[in-house]
Formats: C-alpha cells, structure tokens, sequence
DNA sequence: CATTTTTTGTACTCCTGGTTAAAAAACTTC
DNA sequence: GAAGTTTTTTAACCAGGAGTACAAAAAATG
C-alpha cells in the first residue's frame, strides 16, 4: 500500500503530513538520527538554543503579556511557522525560556553559596552580587520574581513553577544559614528560616528598584541594611 | 439660525453633538450649574467613585494589560459609553484608578508614621501593618509597585507617578529615621538614607510574596527580620 | 412645547495578536 | 530520479479587545 497525500498521518512527527487514501496509518517517528547522524527531511536553519536565548531575553525584559509575537520572532529571527512547529506555541516558548533562565542566570547565581568562603561569607557574597546586577543600568531584574507577578492568578504551570524556585532558593539559603549558624557565625538567637524568607524578600525587592530605576545610592543602601543584619 | 442635527457641533462639550446645516459653529459650554446648581441634559445613573473604585479593585489585581475592558465594566456596572464619556480611556482609567489607590489606600497608611508614638515605635508599626496586609489571603499586594513592574518600560505618565511616589514614601521614611536618630532610637552609626531605602524595598519585596501566596510565617520571617535591624 | 445639552445602550468598526494552512524548499532514502 | 519527510515561507484566518457612531432617553431652558 503506496502512501499518498490527503489525510492526516496520525502519528507523523508533526501532525501534518498528508496521504490521499482514507484510512487508519500507524506512522512510525522515522526521523530519528540515521546511521550517518543526519535527519531526515529539511535540516533547521536555525539554532534553536540561540533563539531561544533571544526569546528569553524578550519575556524577561517585557513579560508575557508585553511580549508580542512579531517582536518575539524578530528577536529570534526566524517566522512564525518555525516558530511554532520547534517550540508549540507562545506560552510552551515562555515556558522553556523560563527554564533556561532558570538554569543559567538564576540557579548559577546561587552556586555562590558553595564557593571558597564560610557559609555566612558566601551568604554575604550573594547579596552584593544582587545588588551589582541590579545596579547594572540595563538590568531587567529578575525573570522568576517577574513571572511569579505576572502569573499571580494561575495555580499552576509556570506560575507554579515560579513560586517553587523561589521556596527552593529560601530552603537552599535557610540550609546555609543554618550552617552558618552551627559554626558560630550569626549571633545568638538568630532565626535561619526568617532570616532566608528575609532575604528572598530583599531579592524580590531588588527586582522592583531595578525597574524602577532606582539610584544606585538606594540600592547599596538596601544592600548594606541587609548585611548588617548579616554581621 | 437655527440648529439643526447632522453636523459636528465642533466646541460642543463632548463633541458627540450635531447639527443639519453645514457651517462653522460657534458653540459655548452652556452646561455649566445653572442657577438651580443642576446640570442640563440627563443626569448621570451611576456614581462616579463607586465605578472607579470598581475599577480601582480589578485594576489593581489583574493589572493594566490583564483588565479587559469588559471586566471593567461588567466591576463598574456601566457600558462602555458611559465610561469613555466619564473617564475618557483605558488609560486615563487607570491613571483615575492610581490616584484613587495612592490617596485612600497608600498614602492614608503612611500616616501611620504620624501616629501617638515616637518616630520609631511608628515605623515598626508600619512594617507590622505591611505584615498584616500581606498575609490577608485576598491580598492584592501594592497596586504601586505592581504599576512600577508593569510600565517600567515607559518614561513617563503613570509610570513616574508610581516611581516617584515610591521615592517620596522613600523620603518621609527617610524623615522619620531621622526623627529618630535625633531621639536616640537608632544605634550609633546608623543610616537614615540607607534604612530608609531598605525599608522600601521590603515594601516590595512582601509585595512579590503576598503574590506568590508566601505562608504566612515566611512572611512573619521577613518582618521579624526587618524590625531587627530597627531594634 | 420646542430646543439644547447631556447620558445611555447598542451595534459596529478597526486593529492587533496569536495561530493555522498550504505549498515550496531542502534534505534522505530507495 | 522518484518518493518520503521535515523545515521554511507566506498568506491568510480568527477572536477578542479597544474604541466609535448614533439614535434614544432624560433632564434643563425659555
């Protein structure tokens, strides 16, 4: 039996091929890598880790709402055919740029809690970081407090997902400043559970003075509150 | 000559008015109070700052871009004449709604800082009332700060309305430390302009945690903490 | 009562933004 | 080279949302 063009091939990768003879079709996913490490079919041409990069920078600067299709596109450089045939739709692509933040700038800047110094210097380390990324003038501030805000109203998906990094990021800072404490570093009676919710809030907080384009005298002021608080 | 419907009244109040006979009108605002201190035409059937504090409400928990138009009117009880008539667009809706947030919601909490207390004890009662405000469960958080994530692109309009209110509520604190300083209530070498900004920024902080539906002890962490570096 | 001024309600327009359709292009396999 | 599979491109499509037109209604004026 001779496939042709005209019905729907359930099962083909993308759900739009065609044959022309009614029927039911079990279509295999051919298009995996052959024995010469090549697809099938058209080759991309584009790099779907660099558009998505550019996606990514887009939402975090504009949010998802504030992100227009055209502008999404053109900052990827690829068309909307492409654009939705590699990532699925709109919110699908905000979902993987909100991974991919996740997994670059987010996660990276707490790998500072594991550096060379005592837990409460690195501690003291990532809160002046913060406020040198927020000081950067053309900060976009932070891409999880931003979609938490944005997706308040949603119980899951990326909303979800959002307001678990942040609990995830208060539990890692709550583990670390217990640690502190067990070696003597924070003063007697010092509460590390408030003390991470504390700083998480000054992180969300930054994120605002960030765009609202506070003067840099204001954040280091923010900064040197929080870290006497730290002392 | 007489008027007659058909051409724009160019002059008339609300330019939604015609006359048959074409020509250039000279239109007067009669509708000024009369002698009986009433209006002409049909009076209004809905009162102005019940629909804007409708407006105010949606507004402030969905956003600018997330109200539709007619979610805001459903709120309002009006159809779309009436409020392009009263209000004349989203935006200038918006900015109505801002204003009515800053004058009852935000500033009236700041005259706590005007209380029976000394200039600190009224400053920790102002973060316990943050407090209290962020942990209710139908919690908006700051329609202030939301304003500021959400047009921080924009240079101007409601936008540096709502930065410049977060430097002014930046400034009394700023006053009030100092108030303070000056009563002995601070610790040697503390900083009125720096605490001043940290405390704003917790504003914005529990602001993102009232919307990421913090608990409520993380929550009571961040005010704990805040209130012992005012200790 | 006729006229003027205003609000109201309904229908409509216009536009933008997300998404899909369909065919052409580019490649592999047979 | 023909057939098969995938990506690209272009042109629509469609829904919803902001805003408008206009006639009808409701009041004051004189």
């Amino acid at each position: 039996m001779t496939i042709q063009r005209g019905f729907l091939l359930v099962g083909s990768k993308n759900l739009n091929y065609y044959s022309k003879t009614p029927g039911l079709y079990l279509v295999w996913p051919f298009n995996k890598c052959n024995h010469h490490g090549m697809n099938r079919g058209r080759p991309r041409q584009f790099d779907e880790k660099k558009a998505l990069l550019a996606a990514m920078e887009v939402f975090w600067s504009k949010g998802f709402e504030g992100a227009s299709c055209d502008e999404l596109l053109a900052a990827m450089g690829i068309k909307c055919g492409s654009m939705y045939l590699a990532f699925g739709d709109k919110q699908a692509l905000y979902d993987r740029a909100f991974d991919l933040y996740c997994e670059t700038e987010f996660l990276r800047g707490m790998e500072i809690l594991d550096g060379p110094g005592t837990p409460l210097e690195n501690i003291r380390t990532l809160v002046q970081c913060w406020g040198e990324h927020m000081t950067q003038p053309d900060s976009k501030g932070c891409f999880v407090s931003n979609t938490v805000i944005e997706f308040s109203k949603q119980p899951d998906g990326v909303a979800q997902l959002a307001r678990q990094v942040l609990k995830r990021m208060q539990d890692v800072l709550e583990n670390k400043l217990k640690q502190a404490a067990d070696a003597g570093e924070l003063r007697d009676g010092a509460n590390p559970a408030a003390l991470a919710a504390f700083l998480v809030n000054t992180a969300n907080g930054l994120n605002v003075m960030a765009r609202a384009r506070a003067d840099k005298k204001s954040i280091q002021g923010v900064i040197d509150s929080t870290l006497l608080i730290l002392a």
